[in-house]
Formats: C-alpha cells, sequence, structure tokens
DNA sequence: GTCTATATCCCGATAGAC
DNA sequence: GTCTATCGGGATATAGAC
C-alpha cells in the first residue's frame, strides 16, 4: 500500500482507481461518483484514468466486477455452514441482505449505478459464479422439477433483493440491529417460500 | 393544456413542473433529472421554478407524492376486484409491480431518487394511505395475530418490490409480456408466503 | 410571478508535451 | 503512463429589473 500522497507511476493505478471508486462511492454514493474525485483522491490528474479505463462505466463496470467476487465468496460460504438444500437456500437469502449492508459500495455500484449490464461483457461473466451457486442449490431443492426451481429461484431471489433493497433505503431504519433483524426475515421469508412453493407454479 | 410555447404567467406553473418533470423522468430518468430540462421543455427560463419550488429535491418530492396518490388508487382498485383477504393481497401484490412498469417515473422517483424521506413531512403523509390498505388487507388475512400480520406484510412488501426493481431493471427483459408475468410470479409469490406463513413466524 | 443575467461550481473527455 | 492545459458542456441557485 503507498503512502498518502506518492504516485502511481508503476502500474498499479488500475486497482488503485478500483480502490478510490469503492471510497468515493462509500462517502458521496454511486450516483455522485465521479472520475475526477477518484483521481484527487489518488493524487493523478484527472486525465491519468483514461489510460485504464475508456470511461466512467468501465471504471464502474470494474468495481461492480470485484463485487460479484466479494459476494461469491460470501454465498458460498453461507451455503457450506448450512447443511440442508433448504437450509443452504435460506443461508443464502441472509446472505444477500448482509452482502447489500456490509458491502454496500459493491451492492449500490451493481444495482443502483445506472450500468448496462449487456455493454460490459466483462461484467457478465462476472455474474455466473453467483448465478451458478444459487442455481445449483434451488436445484436440490426441487430435485426433479426443473420449472418449480426456476419459480423458487426468482422468488428467493426477489424477495432478498426487496428486502436488501429497502434496508439500504433506509425503510427500516439504521444499525446493525435492522441489518440482523432483516436477514433474519430474508431467511425466514425464504423458508416460508419453500414450504409454500405448490402456489408458485399454480397458474393465477 | 397549453399550446406549445405559451407561457405560465396564470399561476400553473406549479403543476406544469410536476407535469414537466415527470416527462423528463420518462425520457432521461430520475438520476438525469434536472430542474434546467424541465424549465427548458415548459418555455420558462431557469430560474421560474424557485418560485415554486425551495429546490431540485422539492420538485421530486411533488412527483413522489403525486405517484402515491396514483398508486394507492391502483391498490385499492386491485383490493376490490378480489374476495378473499388472500386473494386481496396476491392482487396488491400483482399491483405493485404493474405499476412500477407502468408508471415509471413515479416509481423511479419513489425510489430511486435518493430523496430522503424524512425531509419531506408532505411525502411522509403521502405514504400513509398506501401503507394502510396493505395494513388492512394483511391484517384480514391474519386476523388474531398482529405479530404475524406485520411479518407477513413486510415479506410480501419486500418480495413485491424485488420482482418490481429486478423488472425495471431489465433483469428479465423488455415488454408487455415480461410484465405480465412477473406480475403473475408476484402474485403466485404471494399466495406461496400466505401458504407457507408459519415459517415468518418461527426464530431462526 | 417571470425574465435577464450571472456567479459558481462541477463534470467528462481530449490533445500534445514529457 | 502521467502531466499540463483546455474545450465544451451542464447544473443549481441568486440578484435585481419588470
Amino acid at each position: 500500500m503507498p503512502a498518502k500522497g506518492a504516485r502511481y507511476h508503476h502500474g498499479d493505478l488500475r486497482a488503485a482507481l478500483v480502490d478510490a471508486a469503492v471510497a468515493v462511492i462509500a462517502e458521496r454514493g454511486v450516483r455522485d461518483f465521479s472520475m475526477a474525485e477518484a483521481s484527487r483522491r489518488l493524487g493523478v490528474t484527472t486525465a491519468a484514468p483514461y489510460r485504464h479505463f475508456a470511461d466512467r462505466d468501465e471504471l464502474l463496470a470494474a468495481v461492480a466486477a470485484r463485487g460479484l467476487e466479494v459476494w461469491a465468496a460470501m454465498l458460498s460460504g453461507a451455503a457450506d455452514a448450512a447443511d440442508t438444500p433448504a437450509d443452504q437456500l435460506a443461508a443464502m437469502a441472509g446472505t444477500y441482505v448482509r452482502f447489500a449492508a456490509q458491502q454496500r459500495p459493491l451492492f449500490d455500484t451493481l444495482f443502483s449505478s445506472g450500468l448496462d449490464k449487456s455493454l460490459h461483457p466483462e461484467l457478465q461473466r462476472a455474474w455466473e459464479p453467483v448465478d451458478a451457486l444459487l442455481t445449483a442449490v434451488v436445484q436440490r431443492v426441487c430435485d426433479d422439477d426443473p420449472a418449480a426451481a426456476e419459480a423458487l429461484a426468482d422468488a428467493i431471489e426477489a424477495t432478498a433483493h426487496g428486502y436488501a433493497m429497502l434496508l439500504t433505503d433506509g425503510e427500516y431504519g439504521q444499525g446493525p440491529d435492522v441489518v440482523d433483524a432483516t436477514a433474519d426475515r430474508a431467511i425466514a421469508s425464504a423458508r416460508a417460500l419453500i414450504a409454500g412453493r405448490r402456489a408458485l407454479n399454480t397458474p393465477v
């Protein structure tokens, strides 16, 4: 880690920019992230980043890709710590919420930055491990029925996403206790969806 | 409706600005909404809005308040069209998703504008009818258990919100058929949560 | 209640020197 | 690979005339 004020003339500016971007997003929100501010923090000029990223979105995409690595690791750990497939699925729902709260700049970059995934193939690839984890677990819950598995995966993903968004929006208040309570509710909701999953494949 | 290019020297600029803001948000997204652009569309100068709104956020709050009126009307209609409390609840989940898709500028202003509700009491009041509708219906499903009712309301709200956010994010693709399919999934998920609701109040 | 004009600030991105 | 310098654009908000 270079000292404060150090320059990045040695090829690590790209990585340093991703770090700086996360810090800026943490303080000002994704919405107000700017290349200029990230550059200032590193003591480089506003022109420097453009040697490493074509534009602002490309830097944000790199942040998002890092987010997906962290997230995949968290989800994988949560799944490993549970015994039954149903418990694994529930644990992943809780982890979804905890990731949003504990890694807010990364979560916000993934879901509130306005990034168009289809314009960043690197980002599409980075999603695959996360998708694969959820798919694998849900298939073990509904091992004989692919349609049921897909509906259940979507439902649990939507529920966890909703709790995570409402939590980060401040809808439930602030503080670590609120994070815990919300994660618990996501876990309980996942269990309720599993228990009532017959209704998921009943036509409306 | 004034003709194109007409001026607003007669006291209706405030309402016209709200309309213009919705149009701007529809075309450029909440994130890129600006007072200046709304003013341009109405043929007034960028200074004019400040007679009616203290700042940008106050205009956005007015848009959000209108959104909540529209939403409450939709939810109320959906509840009236169903028979059993459970069906009403499910219908409201579907309506949540349809509102997001059909009134996207309003939905985005409510949930993706970065508005701080606590700074706009007018907005807090505008939430009450929506909250009341959900609370009333959920209590009829769990008529003897307030704790269960609260957990179920939160779970259904989170699930509908998640489907709505992922839909507007483009996660499910585009088009009216996608909207229908997502609304149906929200309805089915609500039914699954109701069916499995015993798990909602089981400690993790 | 709106207009003209302006102060002030920020951003993204590029050209060309080193 | 970074710097200097800059272009060109857009925003919020205010002061004072009408």
